[in-house]
RNA sequence: GGAGGGGUGGCAGAGCGGUUGAAUGCGGCGGUCUUGAAAACCGCUGGCCCGCAAGGGCUCGUGGGUUCGAAUCCCACCCCCUCCGCCA
């Protein structure tokens, strides 16, 4: 969420960022709502400052006792009821428009994002390892897995629906292993670790931005209210400390979690069909990080590295991508992905996604910090959060870039001590 | 699921129809004193919104209602605590 002063203030620059992003937020029509809103703010408290006068003035004519004076007030205090409740009515509903309004509006690209249109702008920063050359035909990992008996698509269908994964064995171990290795690297490394509810409110998914706009990318329970499952644990996390006031001192707060994460891909019929590469549940380890604005860009690029740390101890070539603002999420500010090398796809394929949100998200869910050294009151925390990493796309990876010519598969160095063998065979 | 109790400022805790946006204590900030610190003493000290400002409005779990006027009365809902039941 934009800051509305901010946006009827710096309307030009508010505009150039929307043109960048190429979105369809019509500005003029909030600024207009906007205006609407706070003329008649100005209206209802004038109204309201006359009748707490008038009453005030009634309670103290009924103790002298004036009651023929204090009756005819009372007429007026009931006469600006009246009127009130009709503006008041007026004021309900244009701020309910002007705070959709505000919901819908994408984040402000930071002034280093690249320019772009889509994601063929979105420069290499850089890359890391080397695909390895294969001197036999490298099978994908929905061959491998099947093959090994170790992932099984057909009964995952039976049990849910296509686009879900039923891993066993060997496989189910690997899946563990890497979560295991994922979360005791980044503890180790600073990272609170927490186990959150994956089923989260409607307030929750509000404040990191999923809704109102991004419903239909949700599971959603039928109980009332509803419950959503959670896309990724960044929601949970980020919520952690909605409406709340942190202590500078505490700041920055690093938090890691494993969940399972829910999307129902609507949009995404004919995309990455087979495999576990795009699928409705799938396991996640998550970063995120509540930052001063003075730091939360240096802890965004430390973030990157965490997620890059991983990769590099499982041996697996990766590139870093920028996102250009035209392929910018909705909610981020600045935004770096790392693609990890597939030869099922013969190049690279997002495993992370790292955003500096800025107070995007700290503004909806109120997240504040308060520094008495530095300022009176609070102010909005900057929120970041990235994938460190996408469980099912490493294991792909794994078994895609350590398979061998006899269908077997090499156990990296790394988690081995988590698998208990070398080769899954 | 049943019965009872409760939700007030950063915390504890008064208020129970009008000058209470809220006593008091703790905490926090500033000052006096002190070589420094502690103690003591003095002052200040919730949030949000509109406004250039002066100022004004809203806010005592949430939403409605009664009233000229509600933290205070009524209704619904939410949450927390205790006991009982059920349960991995």
């Amino acid at each position: 969420m934009l800051d509305a002063r901010y946006v009827r203030e710096h309307s030009d620059a508010v505009r150039a960022a929307l043109a960048d992003r190429a979105s369809s937020w019509d500005l003029d029509a909030f600024i207009g709502i906007d205006e609407e809103r706070r003329d008649l703010i100005a209206k209802v408290e004038k109204l309201q400052a006359r009748r707490n006068e008038a009453s005030r003035l009634v309670g103290q004519m009924m103790k002298e006792p004036r009651t023929e004076a204090a009756g005819a007030l009372k007429n007026e205090v009931r006469s600006i009821n009246e009127e009130l409740s009709a503006l008041q009515a007026l004021l309900d509903t244009i701020e309910a428009d002007a705070r959709d309004m505000l919901l819908t509006v994408p984040n402000l690209p930071h002034e280093s994002v690249p320019v772009g249109r889509d994601e063929n702008d979105n420069p290499e920063v850089r890359r890391w390892g080397t695909p390895r050359v294969f001197d036999f035909e490298p099978k994908a990992h929905w061959d491998i897995g099947p093959d090994l008996g170790i992932i099984d698509f057909e009964r995952a269908v039976k049990l849910a629906q296509s686009r879900f994964v039923l891993m066993g064995g060997l496989g189910a171990r690997l899946e563990r292993s890497v979560i295991n290795m994922m979360l005791d690297t980044h503890t180790a490394r600073g990272y609170k670790e927490w186990w959150p509810p994956i089923l989260a409110n409607a307030e929750t998914l509000t404040g990191t931005g999923q809704l109102p706009k991004f419903e239909d990318d949700l599971f959603k329970t039928q109980s009332d209210p509803p419950l959503y499952l959670v896309p990724t644990a960044e929601v949970v996390l980020t919520n952690i400390h909605r409406d709340e006031t942190v202590d500078a001192s505490l700041l920055p707060l690093r938090y890691t979690a494993f969940t399972p994460c829910f999307r129902e891909e609507a949009g995404a019929a004919g995309r990455d069909t087979r495999g576990m590469i795009r699928v409705h549940q799938f396991d996640k380890v998550e970063l995120v990080k509540f930052a001063t604005p003075e730091t939360s860009l240096d802890e965004l690029e430390s973030m990157l590295t965490d997620a890059c740390h991983i990769l590099e101890l499982l041996e697996l070539p990766y590139r870093v991508i920028e996102l250009c603002t035209g392929d910018l999420g909705f909610g981020a500010a600045k935004t770096y992905d790392v693609e990890v090398w597939l030869p099922s796809y013969d190049g690279y394929k997002e495993i992370s996604s790292c955003s500096d949100c800025w107070d995007f998200q700290a503004r909806r869910a109120s997240i504040r910090y308060r520094d008495p050294a530095g300022f009176k009151g609070g102010r909005f925390v900057h929120t970041l959060n990235g994938s460190g990493l996408a469980v099912g796309r490493t294991v792909a990876a794994i078994l895609e870039n350590f398979q061998n010519a006899d269908g077997s598969v090499t156990v990296p160095e790394a988690l081995r001590p988590y698998m208990g063998v070398d080769v899954i065979e």
